[in-house]
DNA sequence: GCCGTTTTCGGCCCGACTGTTTTCAGTCG
């Protein structure tokens, strides 16, 4: 089985090395552009290249898709590695360090015969970088920097640990008199669940002192650039932080391209180009008088190319001009839509909190329900429990929901899926329960089609409401276990199997693009905090963020739903 | 290399900043 991830990185690398090799731009783009696409393709390639369908692929055409038949056939691309043997490996790592594009690769491999990035570096500290043509002392400097930033940012920051740092550097200039408007832009604000720098802008008649303000944010640890109209800053925690100033009529324009993705701006830019417009950073403009027609507000920008606003979470042109032309753009579910949360740890296996305290913290936040879903037995090291102390859970349970009013507490669990594909607790007392989700939490590396097997064994009980975590994976840490993810999508319709969106920060499981191909094709999906004590319950959000990226409307989630009609939905035990 | 409401050939988003230059190339988002 050839992975998508696998196709993307190749496709990614001929683009690195077609640009050292001085190729025609438009021709990289297209590798650039596929790999892109393949990385976030619900679908595995080799499936649709079996049904004779790469071409529905964006960005496939006739040569590439000849190139990924080869690769699902032999394993290997006879055109790559051919082109891999005209450039050490090594140098195109080198276009990963900032300020480093294919010139400058080619000019240090050429001239000095550096093939890595630590050559690289020595060759700088021993300044044999300044007196190559093009380069000086201030360029060889950069060069060092650029290195040092790679070494400490090869990695991208969770969306739940950036956030909360971004709105915190807002509210620091929000009180200023100075500051006409503000907001986070970039990734975050597309809420993508990996980051790579954190982007604010603000609409201001007073660059310097907003600048002035930003260098000395006690979040500081370095700053990096300073400007009159971006700035930008390494936070204590290392994470990068730009800051773009703007005068006040141009905040949409500059909103609209800040936030991107890139690729949305191409697509809306190319609109504007067919209809006798351009649009920059400063607003939209005639082409044949250069009139500036909008800038202020990016609902106006929407407005002039005819199309109506588009949520920053859906700026990934992954279909969203076409939905937007055809006005069928999703009306996004959003946090108040949540009336429940249905994974809930407490002290009774590896949380930290009662299950009155957590009742308690889920009310206040204005939910109907929870359900209570401690590990079940085989997951000793959580404390998981078996049968007598899942007896006396539901005991405990129901002496809470005499007690407290204004919420309902589901009696669950988060059982095991052993690996043979039977549940760890017998049916009788799952019969017991509310609500069972169920989930994979060892033999993570059985084969594909072990595994899927296995899920599909455990969404064919009847008694299974929802597979928890769906693939497995750990962001930056573990990836997903290897399933066939549109077959168990599939099956989940069939056997009406609720598919869990799992918002613990490091999990994001179901990813967005799983959850929009879920909703294609008609499955219910649900929101689990998987929080482990009161806190975490706030992870719901994050849960949202996801949805919303894939897509989804109210009535793709099970949480918007009373509880009666949760009941009712929930498999008749 | 891809793609089509001008096109199966000739296009393919747009601008800022930096550092090196003597009018611009390279890189980035």
């Amino acid at each position: 089985m050839v992975k998508n991830a696998e196709l993307a990185d190749i496709f990614a690398n001929i683009a690195r090395i077609l640009k050292i090799k001085d190729e025609n731009v438009f021709k990289i783009r297209a590798y650039e552009r596929v790999a892109a696409t393949l990385e976030n393709l619900p679908m595995e390639a080799e499936t649709l290249y079996r049904l004779d369908k790469l071409n529905e692929i964006p960005g496939v055409g006739e040569a590439i898709a000849q190139k990924i038949g080869e690769l699902v056939e032999t394993g290997r691309l006879e055109y790559y590695e051919k082109l891999k043997k005209s450039i050490p490996e090594g140098v195109f790592e080198l276009l990963n360090v900032p300020d480093i594009g294919p010139r400058k690769a080619k000019l240090f491999y050429e001239e000095l015969n550096i093939t890595s990035v630590k050559e690289l570096e020595e060759a700088a500290l021993q300044h044999k970088l300044q007196n190559l043509p093009g380069m000086g002392v201030k360029a060889e400097k950069n060069i060092l920097r650029g290195i040092e930033l790679y070494k400490r940012r090869e990695q991208r920051t969770l969306l739940g640990a950036a956030l909360p740092i971004a709105e915190e550097i807002v509210g620091e200039f929000k009180p200023l008199g100075e500051v006409d408007r503000i907001s986070i832009a970039g990734s975050i604000r597309r809420r993508r669940d990996t980051i790579g720098d954190i982007d604010i802008l603000i609409a201001s008649k007073n660059p310097e002192k907003i600048m002035n303000k930003f260098i000395h944010l006690s979040q500081v640890k370095e700053v990096l650039a300073e400007g009159l109209t971006k700035s930008a800053i390494l936070t204590h925690q290392d994470i990068q932080v730009d800051l773009r100033v703007v005068a006040p009529d141009s905040f949409g324009a500059a909103l609209l391209y800040f936030t991107g993705s890139q690729a949305h701006n191409v697509h809306l830019r190319e609109i504007a180009v067919r209809m006798g417009l351009k649009i920059n950073e400063y607003g939209v403009f005639q082409v044949k008088d250069d009139k500036k027609i909008a800038g202020e507000e990016e609902e106006e920008i929407y407005r002039i190319l005819e199309l109506p606003y588009i949520m920053p979470e859906l700026r990934e042109d992954r279909g969203e001009f076409e939905a937007a032309q055809n006005k069928t753009l999703p009306n996004l579910v959003e946090i108040s839509d949540i009336k429940g949360d249905f994974h809930i740890h407490t002290i009774d296996s590896d949380g930290i909190n009662t299950i009155e305290e957590m009742a308690v913290a889920a009310r206040q936040r204005g939910y109907q329900y929870i359900a209570i879903t401690d590990h079940s037995q085989s997951l000793h090291i959580a404390g998981g429990l078996d049968e007598q102390r899942l007896l006396e859970q539901i005991k405990k349970i129901e002496q809470v929901n005499q007690k407290i009013d204004g919420i309902t507490v589901l009696k669950g669990i988060e059982v095991d899926i052993k690996p043979d594909g039977t549940l760890d607790t017998p049916d009788k007392v799952l019969q017991k329960l509310d609500i069972v989700i169920a989930a994979i939490h060892s033999g993570l590396r059985q084969e594909r089609k072990k595994l899927t097997e296995r899920l599909k064994k455990a969404m064919e009980n009847p008694l299974v409401d929802i597979i928890a975590h769906p693939t497995g994976r750990i962001i930056g840490y573990r990836e997903a276990y290897d399933v066939d993810i549109q077959e168990i999508i599939q099956i989940a319709a069939r056997t009406n199997t609720v598919l869990e969106i799992n918002a613990s920060l490091e999990r994001m499981d179901l990813n967005d693009i799983y959850t929009r191909s879920a909703k294609e094709q008609g499955v219910l999906l649900s929101i689990g905090s998987d929080a482990h004590q009161i806190s975490t319950l706030d992870n719901m959000y994050y849960g949202i963020t996801i949805a919303r990226r894939g897509w989804l409307e109210k009535e793709n989630l099970l949480n918007t739903l009373p509880l009666d009609k949760i009941k009712s939905i929930l498999k008749k035990k």
